[in-house]
DNA sequence: GTTAGTTTTAAACACATGTTTTAAACAAAT
DNA sequence: ATTTGTTTAAAACATGTGTTTAAAACTAAC
């Protein structure tokens, strides 16, 4: 049991970056939660930088990896010049799904993900995003790639940037997931599971990405 | 000129929070940025929460009154009962001329607006959150009643869902786009300004919003 | 010119943070 | 049983934080 230590710091940092952010959480807290010495943090994981950046890499790791696979897979299948919103809901689904299993298989809440995402973009931490990129931008490209297939009437620019409204409102709707259930129960009366929530964004950014790419508003 | 040190003080927040966040940024960094004692704050706002608020209630405050005046205007107009894509994006656009229009009267950025509001959602800060609704929760309630009218085709808690949905899209991109910004004029040596973002982010959600209510993605 | 109220200033306070240090406890191999 | 390397433990360190205090400077009215 020697690197149980560990873990126990990875589970209690990754629950409380999530719902605290990375600078409001202080290590003190995640090492009385894991029920571990303060000094742990510094001895296993050199600073809190770097304990931030394990946190992020025990889910990403599985997750580029999931993708990658089942992207290869589906790019080799079929689908391949084909364009319109099935082929893009497919695509979106494929993301969604791996986030949900890689999310099940090792017993994470996808929404304290998300919320770990976000928290990486909106909180300054420039070394968090370097490593990611660094880390996880290949996989990225990849998607983007299949996804740029099936969204030939727009020019490398304009995908750009709709591909990042894409993922904005995937972040956003999933890192806010877990109060706007709360919100949701009580205002009427219906609970959403995950599941839904996913399929339905599916739905939203198939249809968005088919957006119009000009045009004034006003 | 003896209000000049709260306006000095509530420029150098508003920008300071808007990059670093409200926690990374220290009163001391705020009050030597706007030359000013570092008592000021605690003086002229009572604490660093109070700070936090005054900072959005200067563009909320401007916003919500344009928007709601802009909104009833449009309600007395036409399109009352009709159905479709120009509809919603008359509404989203609506909005986005809204917050264009408070940016520019008040000199301030945009984009340095949205990442206040995405702060004040992605940080804990659960008394801005508390304030916010309380303050304005009113006009909020009010856009949303407008578009429901234009969205009869799903039920209350469809819409609700659908509507965070398109807002975690707007408040994402705005509050991301400078850095994807300097990202496309790199990569693609194209420059947008966010007239041209917020064009397209309304056609996008005009879009989105009428995306299919069920089925599943597996 | 004096006074009363307001604003600014400099210093100190109380506290929480990440990190380091030093020693103790432990594990496994010789 | 001793030794070696690794992990844990408690304490201290250095620093940055929001806030308060008390005096000084300023403003405006009488």
């Amino acid at each position: 049991m020697t690197s149980s230590t560990i873990d126990r710091i990875l589970d209690a940092a990754e629950v409380e970056f999530a719902a605290h952010g990375f600078v409001e959480t202080s290590l003190r807290t995640i090492t009385s939660k894991a029920k571990v010495n303060l000094a742990a943090v510094n001895y296993h994981f050199g600073s809190k930088k770097g304990l931030i950046q394990a946190v992020t890499d025990r889910f990403l790791g599985p997750l580029t990896q999931n993708l990658q696979a089942q992207l290869s897979a589906y790019e080799q299948s079929s689908h391949k010049s084909t364009i319109g919103e099935q082929e893009l809901q497919a695509l979106f689904g494929i993301l969604a799904r791996s986030c949900q299993q890689v999310a099940q298989q090792n017993q994470h809440s996808l929404a304290v993900f998300a919320r770990l995402i976000n928290m990486a973009y909106s909180q300054s931490q420039g070394h968090l995003r370097k490593h990611l990129t660094y880390q996880y931008g290949s996989s990225f490209l990849y998607f983007m790639k299949l996804l740029r297939q099936h969204m030939p009437v727009m020019n490398n620019e304009q995908f750009f940037w709709r591909f990042h409204y894409l993922l904005g409102t995937l972040v956003f709707a999933l890192s806010s997931s877990e109060s706007l259930v709360a919100i949701c129960e009580r205002e009427y009366e219906v609970s959403r599971n995950l599941d839904q929530i996913m399929s339905d964004l599916v739905l939203v950014m198939a249809r968005a990405a088919q957006a119009p790419i000009t045009g004034e508003y006003k």
